[in-house]
DNA sequence: TAATTGATTTAGATTACCCTAAATAATTCA
DNA sequence: TGAATTATTTAGGGTAATCTAAATCAATTA
């Protein structure tokens, strides 16, 4: 009878997955949720690496069944693979809903921290933490945390830019996550849960006014702003 | 005039140490913390790996200018190594606190999720956590947390063995962390800041009785046991 | 449809980290 | 002190993940 010492937790022998790996499986399933194809170039540009490095990964992960991947051809996620990518976003966002509500980080922080933080393994860890925060629903930037099971509500949501005059609704989420974006939002206090009334809309650039309700205050914002802004009709 | 773009962020650019490089040097300054030097085997048993590849890695450790390394001698850390191990070692306590006092884990189920998380880079993050958690003193085990510019307060502590007949005490840190040290303890009810006396030595094996004041109770406990508790006298 | 362009893959290297086996240095002990 | 033992280093490889440059496939367009 031969014993072999191996220094790593159960979990960890049974399905391993490398921060390099996670990586790729999350650029795959995000490329997916969008319109967009899981094209090695695709991929290649959302990790800031180069293409031939991807083929590379593609061929590992297929090998590991986490991937489909047939030469020349846009990768796709396997069950497995989607599961340990929906697992890194719950991870993630229950991470920046740490930082934020905890830790009282602003929202445009805690990207970079949660990127590091995704990668920890530890089950135990993350249902703890989900316990902690009483299970939020929804990360700092409104978008949806997946539950244990890995079941996401993705929201088929409205932006500002779609909304009827004179509707009221709320700010419930961002679809651009860049920190220019998030400041900007924070500095004209378009937060989440903002509740606002389209007053007008310009046809011109399609810029529109609103009014900040509880802080009774008129602002006008670009279309480009109001774009990446979901509500929700109340 | 040539930009080149690096996908890091400023701190780590200007100096980043790797997952196995702060690995080395936790162990290089845990061995010369207790009288032991870092002897190249002594390094290879604690992190589980090869004489030859800490040979290797000290080389380029001391190439980085993080460990003083000749050949043959025992490695000893630089101050800048110093500096890194120390940090470390505040974010894996900070986070073993964090897990125990907040999360609801046992002390016995933390020292591996730390070794993670202890990684992590990032210095707002661990100063916030320090804030989170009212910058506390010491970790679940009764180790002192180093504070934010890497002071420690070593306590030179009194082991229970070493307590003379009749004394109040109480128990303030462990010397063994293993998890079954700690599980013992936990079904003694001998947790930190529990308040004892000691009743009677026997000569025979050096094993003591003690009294636990608050809950009315004597046990005996084995030399081994007595000599890995820390206690302070009240 | 043939040629050009763009996307993708292959070939060949590199780096960090680790390994085994062999060589060498240091220490111990008869 | 010289031989044996133990510690340490070197030599030579391996793997994961990356890169550049060259080759090849696929898509577009004249």
């Amino acid at each position: 009878m031969v014993y072999v010492k191996i220094g790593l937790p159960l979990h960890q022998i049974l399905f391993m997955t490398s921060l390099a790996e996670e990586n790729y499986l999350k650029a795959i399933y995000a490329l997916n949720l969008g319109d967009s194809t899981a094209s090695t170039n695709a991929i290649a540009e959302r990790l800031d690496t180069k293409a031939s490095s991807v083929t590379d990964m593609l061929k590992r992960l297929n090998e590991k069944n986490l991937v489909n991947y047939l030469k020349y051809q846009p990768a796709t996620l396997t069950t497995k693979g989607q599961a340990i990518a929906i697992d890194v976003i719950r991870k993630h966002r229950l991470w920046e809903f740490f930082l934020v509500e905890k830790l009282k980080f602003g929202w445009d922080e805690v990207h970079e921290i949660a990127e590091q933080l995704e990668h920890i393994q530890s089950p135990a860890l993350i249902n703890r933490l989900d316990e902690f925060l009483n299970s939020p629903k929804f990360d700092p930037h409104g978008d949806p945390i997946p539950n244990k099971e890995g079941k996401i509500t993705e929201r088929h949501e409205q932006v500002l830019a779609e909304m009827d005059l004179n509707d009221h609704a709320h700010i419930v989420g961002v679809k651009e996550h860049s920190n220019s974006f998030l400041q900007y939002l924070d500095a004209m206090q378009l937060v989440l849960g903002t509740k606002i009334k389209l007053i007008n809309r310009f046809e011109f650039d399609q810029s529109v006014v609103i009014d900040l309700i509880d802080s009774a205050k008129q602002i006008t914002i670009s279309h480009e702003i109001s774009k990446n802004l979901y509500i929700k009709t109340i």
